[in-house]
DNA sequence: GAGGCGATTATGTATAGACAATAAGAAAGG
DNA sequence: CCTTTCTTATTGTCTATACATAATCGCCTC
């Protein structure tokens, strides 16, 4: 088929050509899977190899498994995208253009009702409230205004932000394990459009964040992005397939 | 710690034992992970079964095992995100507002070039063009351009798309194995302020999407919301661990 | 001391077998 | 005909073992 040499474990090789059976359509949303007796005879190997490529292909979502019943090719259900949202510093140097970035306001101060309601943590707690303007080659890339809980990085207190901006900062610091992301349009208004040098009124791409460790808020950040500046992109395939072993996917 | 009763197999309980050390920052990135023989003589198991829990870990990202070393502590890298786009039908109806469609226009043409940078396939190939609105309660929610490729898809062409939308119908059809998304704002025209009841020059949210089926370009569709009436949401926790089992990330 | 070479350790893959849990279908009884 | 019970097919988990593979460590030679 392809031009993978044959030197792979066995469970991987009977996952792949199931994988090809359901991806092709050959196998449509629905058709009955071989069952695990039935395809230990087929690849002449133990049910355990089977077991793992099934299980495997279980856990991808491609395949619905019910005992007794047997195993199930899944229908897709929704249009599923992974977004990467990488750190600002990150991303503009990725581009190939001058970073720079400024810190427009700072303040350490208890949390008011709407700070506490953007970072989920109780009123009165203290917070850092940082505003940073980023820059691509010396033009505003976008805004950012973030929220840091003191409680638990009580570090950012003291911390100026000279070398790195906040994002990174908290980033090579605190590992986090839950995040939730909001994404809307909105248009500028004055500040905000002289922030980013673009018209009163044009639309901005919002992205708004919250970030937890083990159930604690650490940050909330907002950015705001001017919406004729910049877009996120992402891609996928259902069951997170080997990446790049497809060619059908480049695009403009 | 919660409440899960212990009828939980082995290996999950191992795995989740040493997801929750390494959650909670007890066992900070690049810290070694037990080996599979201590694990062994600790849990008084197989080496199987912590082999089953460790893959699992490696699987998510969470550790990372190299031979004759050991398995180490992954440490997270980007913010990611994973974006659920739902069937419009089926996120309409989910908010338990009344849905309804209608097509605006509707075109079985040679795709032009921009037909082509769109869908991603040589010009001149067959492709049917609808517009689609979709109302919420009555109120337009979102308009729907697509292209759907004739050449892999020709059962739209005579498809009158009167009980179900071009999205929906495809997605009972067409299995997709890659999808790709884009997403920006603009300002309203005054085409789309029309249509979708809203002031010219307001911000809308912009996605576009661009699906394959195994190399073959399936459809491409941009869908404009009202900036201010939409926002998607995206939640993520590094390893896709059991869904719902942290309580920290209600918000508004 | 530099370089190579084997021993050791940890993971990767595979086997054969066992019992449990579940649910579909068949058989028996009212 | 309906309900209950039994059988059986299929997946889920686990054990014990084996050999392969990779990489580190330390010894041995030069």
């Amino acid at each position: 088929m392809t031009t993978t040499d044959d030197i792979l474990p066995r469970y991987v090789e009977i996952q792949r050509e199931l994988e090809a059976r359901i991806m092709s359509g050959a196998w449509p949303p629905g058709h009955r899977v071989p069952s695990e007796h039935e395809l230990v005879e087929l690849y002449g190997c133990s049910r355990m190899t089977v077991n793992k490529a099934l299980s495997a292909l279980a856990n991808a979502g491609l395949i619905l498994r019910r005992r007794r019943s047997g195993s199930f090719v899944a229908s897709p259900k929704s249009q599923e995208t992974v977004l990467e949202i990488h750190d600002i510093k990150a991303e503009i140097l990725g581009t190939g253009k001058a970073y720079r970035f400024e810190i427009l306001a700072r303040e350490a101060r208890r949390a008011g009702p709407e700070d506490a309601e953007h970072l989920g943590v109780a009123p009165d707690t203290q917070v850092l409230a940082l505003t940073v303007r980023h820059f691509a080659a010396e033009r505003p890339f976008v805004v950012e205004e973030r929220l840091i809980n003191l409680a638990t990085v009580p570090a950012a207190k003291a911390e100026p932000f000279a070398a790195a901006p906040p994002g990174t900062w908290l980033l090579d610091r605190i590992a986090w394990t839950d995040a939730e992301h909001a994404i809307r349009a909105v248009s500028a208004n004055a500040q905000t459009a002289a922030r980013l040098d673009m018209a009163r009124g044009g639309a901005c791409l919002v992205v708004e964040r919250r970030t937890w460790q083990a159930g604690e808020a650490i940050t909330w950040v907002r950015l705001t992005y001017p919406g004729d500046r910049h877009r996120l992109v992402g891609r996928f395939n259902p069951g997170g397939l080997r990446p790049g072993a497809r060619e059908g996917t480049k695009g403009a």
